[in-house]
DNA sequence: CTGCCGCCATACCTGTCCGGTATCGGCCTC
DNA sequence: GAGGCCGATACCGGACAGGTATGGCGGCAG
């Protein structure tokens, strides 16, 4: 199977339509159909069942979908960290990508430290959505990432755990919920005049609901001083809080593990550095 | 990067010649040596040297092949378990790999235990020589291993420990050595009459040195028993042991862990079954 | 020092197959 | 029942993979 049958079934499982996905792969829809059908005839498997519709996926489809995103990031990353090995040969340099916004803190004493160290590389910062930083790793794009259990999918990376925290409820100030002292989630989630803020997919689509859509934190903690949305957060992200906002404990939701991971194999000297540093914190 | 390219490249790097490549690949020499170029272009790295000999890796060429090993072998894993998914349609089934000759209680009484389920599903077993069931993992022929720590590479499993045991060094009785108790592993290695065998790398072939190439375990043992090496085995291994053999302790071997892993978003009900079955062995 | 050998690169040709345009056939909708 | 949407098929041209023949270059033996 090569690499380019297998990104053309990709966008095909994605767009579960034939044109769309030829669309996006800037061709034409019947040599995509072709190749489709070839596919599925060299594997001997039905990939999709057509549908007036569209496509849509069989069993052994959404086998070969979950299997080849992996193959097509595993293929990525060999081809981008093969041309960082060269363009980085006289500057090594790393890059380590983290949450936008959040544990910057963490991220602060981490960089200091590490560029004390005697044999401290440059280290390129790469701040991106939540949730896009396990992609980078595996597709080659960043070289170590901070990552938060139990919301970053780890599989596959070598990690170590650098903190855990409880999560908070940050309320509008003088909120009638604001009496109480910790709730659960479920009460949280179900507080009839603050909806939970919506978080986007990896593709940057909203699930739906009644929250408003959580683009900028700032904007969104903007929102809950005006009594609009209420906002799950990690302990830590008290600190950067301002007034106008009330905390409330939240007693059953799930602890935040801060990790850092490096996918496995690594023989970076300044990956290693900066993991040996970061166990140090 | 497509995988035929990925493939010539891994050939060559294997075989550091291009015309021996060639002869594997079943192929002509010169088409190949113009898919290197063409690749070394694209990506604007040496991939390789060009020696009188030969062809050498540059630095991004170990990146490449490094990487490149294990996106192969994700594809291929995305193939194989595509095509698994239409062959066990209607018979559900798992293939689990172990290691031939040892753990053979374990492995009966986790399969006599795993058959007595409600829902579960038949197992085929593929024995195979040491260190191949990691990659069989990776590359799709297994769905789930028994693996061992520290000599098989875990990164990118899931995986559940079963059980650890300290390893002993087999000698022939009678020997000298037998009336220590216990010795440590630079001492085993050194009793001068008796040279450890030595253990055949993935490709088949074997490091140089004194000792004995291990290819059976029984015929190993038969060499033990004639006074011509000894071995260094987990305690378990006794169990199977017959006469003429004795056991000295070893005092700084590395404990060795049996694990049961599998790839991580298996969506196998029969490999999850499998693995709760051995986590109450 | 020279001729030969081993190894990779280049030149050139051929066939395959990828991708494009044009069009068909089925199904749902209005 | 007509039109629109969607995927499949037919057919064509060009790019490129792979084959054979040969060149260039360094090492080594005589």
């Amino acid at each position: 199977m090569e690499t380019r049958e297998l990104r053309y079934f990709v966008a095909v499982a994605e767009e579960q339509h034939v044109g769309r996905a030829a669309d996006r792969l800037g061709m034409a829809q019947p040599p995509l159909s072709r190749a489709i059908a070839q596919l599925e005839r060299r594997l001997g498997a039905e990939l999709f069942v057509r549908t007036p519709r569209g496509m849509a996926l069989t069993t052994a489809g959404e086998t070969l979908l979950r299997e080849g995103r992996v193959a097509l990031a595993a293929v990525e990353a060999a081809e981008r960290r093969t041309r960082r090995t060269v363009e980085s040969a006289d500057r090594p340099s790393i890059v380590l990508t983290a949450k936008a916004g959040a544990s910057s803190e963490l991220m602060a004493k981490l960089l200091d430290a590490y560029a004390a160290e005697p044999d401290a590389v440059a280290v390129d910062v790469l701040l991106s959505a939540p949730g896009h930083q396990a992609p980078m790793l595996r597709d080659g794009r960043a070289d170590v990432a901070i990552l938060h259990q139990p919301f970053d999918d780890l599989s596959g990376f070598d990690t170590e755990a650098l903190s855990v925290e409880d999560q908070v409820l940050i309320l509008p100030a003088g909120h009638p919920a604001t009496a109480r002292h910790s709730m659960s989630v479920a009460e949280a989630r179900s507080i009839p005049d603050l909806p939970l803020p919506r978080w986007p997919h990896l593709d940057g689509s909203y699930p739906d609901g009644p929250g408003p859509e959580l683009r900028d934190l700032t904007q969104v903690l903007q929102l809950v001083r005006l009594g609009r949305t209420a906002l799950v957060l990690p302990e830590s992200a008290q600190a950067n809080l301002r007034d106008g906002l009330a905390v409330v404990h939240l007693t059953d939701a799930p602890p935040v593990t801060t990790v850092i991971a490096w996918p496995p194999h690594s023989t970076s000297t300044g990956v290693a550095g900066l993991v040996r540093t970061a166990g140090r914190l």
